[in-house]
DNA sequence: GTGAAAGCGCTAACAC
DNA sequence: GTGTTAGCGCTTTCAC
């Protein structure tokens, strides 16, 4: 029985001592292991063996620093307990899989320095590709990604300047849908609720085109109402409502930045006597599981978040290939459908 | 000039390439740059303004091979769009950042397999330590868990036999608590969701504690309703409502597995016809920050899935600290609080 | 089909 | 306070 590491406290298995228990180089061990190469039936066999006996578990950040070779890819999305990116995590997730690659995640909690600092510690993993939804974003960050040398896909919102690959739900043609809706059905004094004051973000984007929108129709200005920050969704609902009642009376639709958001805006609407949707209508956003389910059942803006994944990694795995290739992928930007889901809340 | 790599395609600068540029060793570029050691300040400047005019930054898979540290702690949950991990993950990483360590996290879609690819790719990158929660679990994860070698902390549900710590909620106790309540409010005929047939889980213990409870209070014994996957939230709720509808007409009072689930059994519950909580009282949990403003409001069960995450983090720098000193931490069991909170629905 | 040598980019340990 | 040497555990490359 051979002893590696320093005695008392066991140290993992290497692949040389691998190698020394199957007879073999550790060459051909790592090939084994990799399916790589040409390694003979009985050897793989023998060296799999070995691998189950000794329950060994090769160390990929040596396999990396080796073959320059991260194996993963990195998101990074405003925060977690927001099920859309989560969709996004798995659907990307399931596409990388196939090709040995992990998803690395994190979370900015909607702030442009924890995003930069995610973003550094990230970089310092070596990541293949970078997936990345800002909602503001450091000088320094966009400097980051313009450098990190692999592919970089923004999502969800598409920026003013792309770094590159996009893939993104129009915002904007989201407001402008939403205003046409409040139009038809009668509405005539619009609001939004957005976060507090920050850069262009896909919430301010939706208010743009409501605006938009609503001037086309002829409506009353949209209003702006600035409730809090987005890590706390109902509890924003629950401000901007009271905004309503107390400041702003003559509203009769609102758009809200989340379903949640809605949700709430709907139930402190009511516990304080305003009806739904009869004095104001209100109008979700991401058809969450939930929102078909509320009494008054929401109206919302669906689109498909996990196909949102699929399609991240359909372009990195696109940009993987032409830089096999030694090119540059030409940079991609594609806009998901949305749909708009009449319900009875708006 | 430099030139580092080969050229045309620029390669990332090493810490080499800041050492020549700043006139020093590599070892004090690498000193400088963790704060250890001494380093004259003046040195540090010097290598840090070069740093920067470079964009250098380190490869941690080449500092993780050299140090043995790989700066990671994995966790494992059963999926990303269930809010209560998401917390869990934001306040252990907020515990862990201040170390130096990354969160790696991995979801398992409530699949044993899948749980047990995850943790093989997780252990490649030779994590610090490890939280895991899980919904089952196969031997050879568990084997994996127990020969890991770092800390393992499972969370959420207490494993019949634990691999070392765990931080939890008992779920059996919120059954009884379930169970007092329904009972004390006159409720005579009571149902628990789960999931599909599994091993032992979260809500399987609560719907043990409950069938105690109802035992105890002389109730008829409880029903269990079995309504697909834990991954469609809402959509088991659907099922269940209509499973409650068509063959159990007598039920009059049920506890969720999730505040979503609880959201869609009303909503199916109300649609065709049944009222809430007068036919039948419906119970949720997790207190999602929705459920005090749908309507009718949810009585549910709240925990707090942010301190779960903290508790968490400070049990592994305690045994982190017991490595330290050779020694091995015991083995810490966690109960968190848990709380009743009684609303409109039940 | 397999092995030997070299080296990936860092840091531990020790020397000065 | 700083530098030198060696080596972490793999994979690349090339030889056989």
């Amino acid at each position: 029985m051979p002893s590696f590491g320093k005695a008392g406290s066991k140290t993992a298995p290497t692949m040389s001592d691998v190698a020394r228990l199957a007879g073999v180089s550790a060459m051909t061990v790592s090939r084994a292991l990799r399916h790589d190469g040409a390694v003979s039936q009985k050897t793989r066999d023998k060296v799999l063996a070995v691998v189950d006996e000794l329950g060994y578990v090769p160390d990929q950040a040596a396999g990396a620093l080796s073959s320059g070779r991260s194996g993963l890819v990195g998101m990074i999305a405003p925060a977690l307990v927001n099920p859309i990116f989560g969709m996004v995590a798995r659907g990307l997730n399931d596409t990388l899989t196939p090709l040995g690659l992990q998803l690395f995640i994190g979370f900015s909690d909607y702030g442009a320095e924890r995003e930069e600092h995610m973003l550094e510690s990230m970089l310092r993993r070596r990541p293949e590709a970078i997936a990345i939804a800002s909602d503001s974003r450091s000088e320094r960050a966009a400097r980051m990604l313009l450098n990190a040398g692999v592919p970089v896909v923004e999502f969800l919102h598409r920026p003013a300047t792309p770094i590159r690959h996009v893939v993104a739900v129009d915002h904007v043609a989201v407001g402008r849908a939403v205003a046409r809706h409040f139009a038809e059905t009668g509405r005539k004094r619009l609001a939004a609720i957005v976060g507090r004051e920050r850069q262009t973000s896909n919430t301010t984007d939706r208010a743009e085109g409501l605006r938009e929108g609503a001037r086309q129709a002829g409506l009353a200005p949209v209003r702006l109402i600035s409730a809090g920050g987005p890590l706390a969704l109902a509890e924003q609902g629950v401000r901007a409502a009271a905004e309503i009642l107390d400041n702003l009376a003559d509203i009769d639709a609102v758009l809200c930045p989340h379903d949640i958001t809605a949700i709430a805006v709907i139930g402190e609407l009511r516990r304080r006597g305003a009806r739904v949707p009869d004095d104001v209508a209100v109008f979700g956003f991401g058809d969450h599981e939930v929102a078909r389910h509320t009494l008054p059942a929401l109206t919302t803006i669906g689109f498909n978040a996990g196909l949102m994944g699929v399609e991240i990694g359909k372009l990195m795995i696109n940009a993987f290939e032409a830089a096999r290739l030694g090119r540059d992928a030409a940079p991609f930007n594609l806009t998901l459908d949305f749909e708009v889901i009449v319900r009875d809340s708006a």
